[in-house]
DNA sequence: TTAGGGTTAG
């Protein structure tokens, strides 16, 4: 290399191609210095590769630097600069760029600056932006570029415009197997995704159109995959088409294979998948994780997070904590969320929004709301509607219902969209505290304000709050004006309300109406057949218990257990089996007359 | 120099 004839400008070129794998600042001076060395510094594809080398070392500040000092910009140079800080997130530097492009004089705006646009304002979800970079597009007669097409695809797939990305995918002159994996991405996934029997026929249309899936199709149609039957037949075709030999596209379906063996509880063929990769990343360790651990082993996630550390010498990213803080706090409760806390703080992912989240959520569960708070005041700084869920959840389960509607006005307040789980979580606060008409104002708000379709759970959030308070003939008349159908925690809030509340008529309403839409379940049988019991109506409880037969139902008893230094106890309803019986007794007893306090 | 895919939380 050193001893390169200054002419020569291919081998510098064939080093920096190759620097932009390896992300090294370092390596990317060196060459710099021996690029000007040998007289090289004003050449432009030199320079455009030298670009987007130090933008690919995370340094964008460097490669603003260069190319302050080039003579002549080419539209090339200002693509490969704004791509850079479109990669380096950050997005108002890439307009800015653009700005001052078009004042120049040198070059003008291409189909590679508005495709970068069209990615930067889709990743930053601004439909607006979106919608001008589109409009200057056709107003400049770009838009027959199938890339740019692609990319404005994406950017609507990306900002909840599917119209008008279907429209573009219908009305392209010339689509790619790029153009139908966008699509497809949309498709598989999201709210508005396609149900799996359209899915196919996407992919069947894209057959007739004679393109063959390629390893993006492949991927997207692997997170989709539900059915192991699929699954299996998807990576049947991997193999057979020799997918996964090239290194990069490997690793990715690799991990994606992982992840369907794990969700369709297939741990044993994940790992097998797992243990034959020859290289494995960070994703492929939190696949396999996260397979243990929404497969019932937490102990293994853990073991396998060490095994990532110390043997492989992979370093975790904020997704792999936080899939530990979930095992670990399983496990070890407290001392495990604690102690994850503390590696997110060494390793610099505590200001990362689902990290902050989950650490909301358990320290919450585990009794330090204080510890919650602080996370969510400190370290959470950017905030969604997640964060302000689990904040709100959390005061209500802790009985802190003002605080709770506190966070959830201020939430309203700062812009951020309420989900259906942070209403929920705030009727619930409500409910807990006996704060009725704060909780009825805030589902009015909810539904009337913010146009929110109410979901099965907050329907039971508000005859919860009604019922609790007392009011549970209004909490029925609330379920009769129901537009949805009433699941059973909707009747289960009832019943709860009319046996607090001593309302006989609506608990057996309530029953019958649980036994109707789901005759599987005994408890509701036995409910109430306890309930005519109780009020001497034998004739009731022979029919109920008659009708339990025939449908051949056997209700098993309710058990609860506690673990105490490794050892697990467990107990029936009015169990005196235990040999501390009487002492358990006791400590409930007084712990009965303590709630009882008023 | 432009587009599309993987692991995660309430």
């Amino acid at each position: 290399m050193l001893s390169t004839k200054p002419s020569s400008y291919l081998a510098p070129l064939h080093l920096l191609q190759l620097l932009t794998k390896t992300q090294s600042l370092k390596l990317t001076q060196q060459t710099h210095a021996r690029v000007c060395h040998l007289g090289l510094h004003q050449n432009p594809i030199i320079l455009t590769n030298l670009i987007n080398a130090y933008s690919r070392s995370k340094n964008p500040l460097q490669s603003q630097i260069l190319f302050n000092s080039i003579e002549l910009k080419d539209a090339c140079l200002y693509n490969t600069l704004i791509n850079g800080y479109v990669k380096n997130n950050l997005p108002h530097e890439c307009f800015d760029i653009f700005n001052t492009m078009c004042q120049s004089v040198d070059s003008f705006p291409d189909e590679f600056t508005f495709s970068t646009l069209a990615k930067l304002s889709g990743e930053i979800g601004d439909l607006l932006a979106g919608k001008w970079v589109h409009g200057k597009c056709v107003k400049l007669g770009f838009v027959t570029d199938t890339v740019l097409a692609n990319s404005l695809m994406s950017m609507y797939g990306k900002c909840d415009g599917m119209q008008d990305a279907r429209k573009l995918f219908d009305e392209m002159p010339q689509r790619t197997v790029s153009s139908w994996n966008i699509m497809l991405s949309r498709y598989v996934n999201g709210e508005n995704c396609f149900p799996d029997s359209q899915v196919w026929e996407f992919v069947k249309c894209m057959l007739t159109e004679g393109l063959k899936p390629n390893e993006f199709t492949l991927s997207n149609l692997l997170t989709r995959s539900g059915r192991f039957d699929h699954g299996r037949e998807l990576h049947c075709y991997i193999i057979r088409n020799e997918m996964n030999l090239d290194v990069d596209s490997g690793v990715h379906l690799d991990c994606c294979l992982i992840d369907m063996y794990s969700r369709n509880n297939k741990l044993s063929l994940a790992r097998l998948v797992f243990d034959q990769m020859r290289f494995k990343n960070v994703y492929v360790w939190t696949a396999m994780m996260s397979g243990y651990l929404h497969n019932g082993d937490p102990q293994e996630t853990v073991h396998l997070f060490c095994k990532m550390r110390r043997m492989s010498r992979v370093e975790p990213n904020e997704v792999s904590l936080l899939t530990l803080l979930s095992a670990s706090s399983l496990i070890a409760g407290l001392l495990g969320v604690e102690q994850i806390h503390g590696l997110s703080v060494k390793n610099g992912f505590v200001n990362h929004t689902s990290l902050c989240n989950s650490l909301i959520d358990m320290y919450s569960k585990n009794g330090l709301l204080t510890s919650a708070r602080k996370v969510f005041d400190h370290d959470c700084r950017s905030k969604d509607a997640v964060s302000w869920g689990c904040m709100i959840s959390g005061c209500g389960l802790h009985g802190k219902g003002q605080e709770a509607v506190g966070l959830y006005d201020k939430m309203l307040t700062s812009g951020i969209k309420p989900d259906a789980i942070s209403v929920v979580g705030v009727l619930s606060a409500c409910s807990k505290s006996g704060l009725v008409e704060k909780g009825l104002d805030a589902y009015n708000k909810a539904i009337k304000v913010s146009g929110f379709e109410p979901t099965v759970e907050i329907c039971s959030c508000v005859v919860d709050l009604l019922g609790r308070s007392g009011q549970v003939n209004e909490a029925l008349t609330f379920i009769k004006a129901m537009r949805l159908e009433p699941g059973p925690s909707v009747w289960g809030a009832l019943v709860s309300a009319s046996v607090v509340h001593t309302n006989y008529e609506t608990r057996v309403l309530a029953y019958k109406s649980l036994i109707e839409i789901e005759p599987e379940n005994p408890s509701n049988y036995v409910s109430l057949s306890n309930l005519y019991a109780s009020s001497r109506k034998w004739d009731f409880v022979a029919d109920v218990r008659r009708t339990m037969k025939e449908r051949n139902l056997r209700k098993s008893p309710g058990c609860s257990w506690v673990t105490v230094n490794s050892k697990t106890h467990s107990f029936l309803v009015a169990d005196k089996a235990h040999p501390a019986a009487d002492k358990i007794y006791e400590i409930l007893n007084e712990l009965t007359l303590v709630m009882k306090r008023p």
